[in-house]
DNA sequence: GCCGTTTTCGGCCCGACTGTTTTCAGTCG
């Protein structure tokens, strides 16, 4: 079963209660708190159900015993009766309606009620026919409105990726403080904390001249069109698809606003109940004592150090346990980009790689690194040129002949190695005994089950020929869903036989992402975080995996391309 | 409907913007 399914049914249910007005508003919460949570699982719900029963779902946080019997009928019997009734009575397609900016659940109702609107498509033919403005309340601006918030929806078609929207956000940032108005800009949002996916991009700006700034990002280059604009907050939509909100804010604030403004939201609403229960008041303008006197405000630390507790990296900010621990001073002390010395997934042209060994080799040591392994495909990626075994070792020839050209630089033999349907590797031992270490990757069959993959990746974990395993679920955003496999029991298979599991820094991939590396650790294994490039500009991509290894909370010696080249050799013959 | 360092009742985060309802509801983050 779907998570997501039975997370839209709550959300779809939350809509409807809405409906009632406040009466019911903390119930809506409850709805919505549970869809959240349920949607964020990595463990299919019915999965933990078959396990551990009703007192498993019960561990789903924000679910109780209503809930939990809601989804037992549910995995059941395949309907929620509650569901089916209220919509019944209300059958409006409230998921994707409400996903139009400026449209909640009670306008849904009303277009429905008044106008029989009840999906986007009958929607649409409303807009047409200009029904909407003569709805008391609506008018022709909120009909404009509409129509805008439509088309943004189909433009964008959601969240895109940090790899696109971080790059979009700095140059705005940049461009804002090169103009000479602002005092300061700074890129807030999911975007600081570095989430896979970016909804939109926040800058939180300090400067007297609110009007100028305004009028200067109105005329940029990347911005399409204003949708909104006031005092305090002005939103631009840029020709780069996404939507990208400017904030003024005063410098003395600046702190509580760019904590409020970074989020996440449960991590914001923790805190306001941590201050509650300390006496205290927390909103984006600072903290404040039962008498209003401010406590903190100018900046992050100092808020934080108010409610007594460590300051908190952003990537970590997910309410996942991270208040808890900065309230006991028992944070972790996250890896930093300086901290990488070496890049162990590197593709040149003798597979689908762009550049020479040499060149990419070059790049990696204009970028500082130590170390750099060049990692071509085997055979079996015949489409990314993958060569075979008489190929493989006159490619390792030429390799080492040139590594003894680089001073400065370390050239490590390595290879991405196929892990074959049946959990072979696709290179003889004759070729992998040649390497420094292997890279294996699953490229191909991803569509068997999770079984037979646990098997088949467990196969090659034991096999003692690789030493990292690539990409590990495969998975591409907004591509594809990735293979299924028991992924703790594949992790400490993978401690057992000394392997890495990989952080591909691609922004596409991701892979692990934060919640899969969180599980994975718990098992103690190694982390290798690399870019896979193709090419040499794809060593920038370094930082995307820094940002899922910091949400991931891990630390320097978690990953294995801080190590010095002595230690990390020990950790390949291991 | 959930939840518990005020624990089985009585709370549950907080403020800004927008349109048009001249006093606020709906929506958003």
């Amino acid at each position: 079963m779907e998570n997501g399914l039975l997370a839209r049914m709550f959300n779809e249910i939350a809509d409807i209660l809405e409906l009632d007005g406040d009466k019911r508003k903390f119930e809506v919460r409850a709805y919505r708190k549970a869809a959240v949570s349920i949607e964020s699982m990595q463990e299919d719900v019915s999965t933990l159900y078959k396990e551990r029963g009703i007192s498993g779902l019960l561990d789903i946080p924000g679910v109780g015993k209503g809930l939990a019997l809601k989804i037992e009928e549910y995995i059941k019997t395949g309907k929620m009766r509650k569901y089916e009734e209220l919509k019944k009575q209300y059958p409006i397609d409230f998921e994707n309606l409400t996903r139009i900016q400026g449209i909640g659940a009670k306008k849904a109702y009303r277009l429905y009620k008044e106008l029989g609107i009840r999906d986007i498509e009958s929607l649409k033919k409303a807009l047409q026919e200009h029904r909407i403005m003569e709805l008391v309340g609506f008018g022709e601006r909120s009909e404009k409105e509409i129509e805008y918030g439509l088309g943004l929806l189909e433009a964008s078609r959601g969240r895109i990726l940090l790899g696109v929207a971080l790059p979009e956000a700095e140059k705005l940032r940049d461009a804002i403080l090169n103009s000479g108005y602002a005092s300061e800009a700074v890129i807030a949002g999911s975007i600081r904390r570095m989430k896979e996916t970016i909804g939109d991009i926040d800058i939180l700006v300090s400067g007297k001249e609110s009007e100028r700034i305004m009028d200067f990002v109105s005329g940029m280059d990347a911005v399409e069109s204003t949708i909104s604009r006031g005092e305090a907050k002005a939103t631009f939509w840029l020709k780069a698809g996404v939507s990208c909100d400017i904030r003024f804010i005063e410098a003395r604030q600046f702190g509580a606003a760019l904590l409020y403004f970074t989020g996440s939201k449960s991590h914001n609403v923790k805190m306001r109940q941590i201050a509650i229960k300390k006496g205290m008041k927390l909103n984006e303008y600072g903290i404040f004592d039962r008498d209003g006197t401010v406590k903190a405000a100018e900046t992050e630390e100092k808020m934080y150090r108010a409610l007594g507790m460590d300051y908190i990296a952003p990537e970590l900010r997910e309410d996942r346990g991270e208040l808890e621990a900065a309230a006991a001073h028992a944070l972790p002390e996250l890896i930093t980009i300086e901290e990488i010395i070496g890049d162990l997934h590197v593709h040149s042209n003798h597979s689908d790689g762009m550049n020479s060994v040499e060149e990419m080799v070059n790049a990696a040591k204009a970028r500082g690194l130590k170390y750099v392994g060049i990692t071509d495909h085997s055979k079996s990626e015949y489409v990314a040129h993958g060569m075979d075994d008489a190929k493989f070792m006159k490619h390792i020839d030429y390799i080492e002949a040139l590594a003894e050209k680089f001073d400065g630089i370390r050239v490590l033999v390595g290879a991405e190695v196929d892990i074959l349907k049946d959990g072979g590797l696709d290179l003889g031992n004759k070729v992998l005994d040649r390497l420094d270490y292997a890279i294996g990757s699953v490229h191909t069959s991803l569509g068997m089950d999770s079984g037979s993959m646990t098997e088949r990746i467990s196969k090659a974990l034991d096999s003692g020929r690789i030493d990292i395993l690539g990409h590990p679920t495969e998975r591409i955003i907004n591509g594809r869903r990735g293979i299924e496999f028991d992924l703790d029991k594949i992790a400490s298979k993978a401690e057992e036989n000394g392997v890495a599991m990989e952080i591909d820094s691609f922004p596409e991939r991701l892979d692990l992402n934060d919640e899969n590396i969180i599980r994975a650790h718990s098992s103690g294994v190694k982390f290798a975080i690399d870019t896979d490039s193709h090419s040499t500009s794809h060593f920038s991509m370094m930082r995307y995996g820094i940002g899922m290894a910091r949400r991931g909370w891990l630390q320097k010696d978690d990953v294995i391309n801080t190590y010095g080249l002595s230690r990390l050799r020990g950790f390949f013959d291991s």
